[in-house]
RNA sequence: GCCCCCAUCGUCUAGCGGCCUAGGACACCGGCCUUUCAAGCCGGCGGCACGGAUUCGAAUUCCGUUGGGGGCACCA
């Protein structure tokens, strides 16, 4: 018996209102592939002027807990994906939460009950397992055997009535399931592959396909975009939708995210969880912006702002193949993304980053220093602390810094007569006259500087000079400058120490 | 094992039968700039997995092979 494409003839009316879910599961903290999804379907309805409804599927009682659906609000706030209907802010298809629509799920298991499209199970997990694994060995897809669809219903309501537990499993239909993709086009998923799954366990809790088709039913979803992991999921959805003559939504199954290396994105390869990156200091925009461009494009633009993102989304430029997770290409965006922020934006996060204590002023001069080459404000302490830390001179730069005496009194000399701490413009005027002073007596630039930079920080790398002097106040520059010089002839120390 | 999906530079992608001796971005390599390292700017390297078929013409369509991914629970 063949069976029509379910969705052909279901198709959404076209003037509804689009209306798209996250359905997060709360058994940890948001996942970047998780997040994807959910920025998917977020542009796309806010791109449609829809609503994004936000539901907990929390069905698994064992593993679900209320920290990880908080961590998980926090994550989407963070990266700015809100919501119009949620367990927090409520809505008129409430609740939000499936383990408080429990009593919905058994209902609407009754009526598959009741017109035959459901049937008691009271087969053990050990029979199951071990009829599993009977079917492994004999090399076919291991899938229910249907011995209890054939008890009587005089037999089960004994065995129920006797107490017998017993799990309520959807009878799938002998039929092709036509998944009609806003991707891929029609997929058809033999029903023979699917198996006549739980729709309630014994416990009186739903699985997940049943949640699933009855809340995005009752609580109006149109659009269902999600991974292509759920491919076969769909199938399932769509006969237990059809069963309960509820429409379907329209359904885009994208590609998931790999690691590196083209396999399964793991812990192994970095961060892998949206609160990972938000520790690391990234900005959200930049996550945003990032997991976006992976499996979909816009032209040769690739800076893209949230809002930008709304207004040039599209479904249909979604790609259906995998793509791999590249954190090189992640720095070079959230580099763009810094680079962008308003200074002062910039710097409130850069300092926030700092150990208590740190000076405004080097905080600022360090800010400054740092927007044109961060990526996440993770990096902030290492760069401050090159620059505050008390330097520790090796041999080489005590050489360099004894044979730049000279140069390095005269800069002193007028670091001396300066502020206590100098803006980085003033820091750079100084500098200006130090190198034209320098050069007046056939000193080159790298002859001047080197030196400098050695006595203040003892690196060879680091921020420009300017910055550096800005970060450290008087005192604290010329003590350095003096301690160099000291170790580089200790026996002239009197003469170096000036007033 | 069975079923499903996917397949353009190392990576993300543009391309939807002739505009393609395949475009962009990251990475990489080289140069420039420069007090250093970065950053920035400029240039270079590099790809249609393979085999058939359709067509005057295929990266673009069809079939197969190979490869990768996913699914096969009283998890979601």
């Amino acid at each position: 018996m063949q069976e029509k494409p379910a969705t052909a003839e279901r198709t959404i009316k076209l003037d509804s209102t689009v209306r798209v879910r996250f359905a997060p599961s709360p058994t940890g903290g948001l996942h970047v592939g998780s997040a994807r999804t959910a920025l998917f379907n977020w542009l796309f309805a806010r791109h449609a002027g829809g609503v994004v409804v936000l539901r907990i599927d929390d069905t698994d009682v064992a593993r679900s807990e209320t920290r990880h659906e908080e961590s998980i609000l926090e994550d989407l706030r963070w990266l700015g994906l809100d919501w119009d209907e949620g367990p927090d802010t409520g809505g008129p298809v409430g609740p939000y939460r499936q383990s408080e629509r429990l009593e919905r799920y058994r209902a609407a298991a009754a009526a598959l009950l009741a017109t035959g499209h459901a049937y008691h199970c009271f087969c053990t997990e050990e029979r199951l397992e071990a009829l599993r694994a009977e079917q492994r060995a004999a090399g076919v897809t291991p899938r229910y055997d249907r011995r209890c669809a054939a008890l009587s219903s005089e037999e089960a309501g004994r065995r129920l009535a006797g107490g017998e537990p017993a799990a309520v499993r959807f009878a799938v239909p002998a039929a092709e399931v036509a998944v009609d993709d806003a991707l891929r086009g029609v997929v058809t998923v033999g029903a023979s592959a699917l198996g006549d799954f739980i729709i309630l366990r014994s416990d009186g809790v739903a699985g997940y396909n049943f949640a699933t088709a009855v809340d995005d039913a009752a609580m109006g979803i149109t659009h269902v975009i999600r991974g292509d992991d759920h491919l076969t999921n769909t199938a399932r959805q769509l006969l237990l939708l059809r069963a309960l003559d509820a429409l379907p939504p329209r359904y885009a199954h994208h590609g998931m995210i790999l690691d590196p290396e083209g396999g399964k994105l793991s812990k192994r390869h970095g961060a892998t969880s949206v609160g990972e990156f938000r520790e690391l200091g990234y900005l959200p925009q930049a996550l945003v912006n990032y997991l976006a461009l992976l499996s979909w494009s816009h032209g040769e633009e690739e800076i893209l702002e949230p809002e930008h993102l709304v207004t040039e989304f599209e479904l249909e430029r979604l790609s259906p193949s995998a793509a791999a997770f590249d954190r090189g290409k992640l720095d070079w965006l959230a580099h763009e993304h810094v680079m962008r922020l308003d200074p002062e934006e910039h710097a409130r996060r850069f300092a926030a980053r700092l150990p208590a204590g740190t000076p405004p002023q080097a905080a600022a001069a360090l800010a400054a220093a740092a927007q044109p080459s961060l990526s996440a404000y993770g990096e902030a302490p290492a760069f401050a602390a090159a620059v505050l830390e008390p330097p520790q001179l090796d041999e080489a730069a005590v050489a360099l810094v004894g044979g730049a005496r000279e140069q390095l009194e005269h800069l002193a000399e007028a670091r001396a007569v300066a502020a206590e701490w100098l803006e980085p413009a003033a820091a750079r005027a100084l500098l200006a006259a130090y190198r034209e002073w320098g050069a007046a007596r056939g000193l080159s630039a790298k002859r001047l500087l080197m030196p400098l930079r050695l006595a203040l920080t003892g690196r060879e790398h680091g921020p420009e000079l300017h910055y550096v002097l800005a970060a450290l106040d008087r005192a604290t520059a010329l003590d350095r400058v003096r301690e160099a010089l000291d170790r580089a002839d200790p026996s002239s120390s009197a003469k170096g120490a000036r007033p």
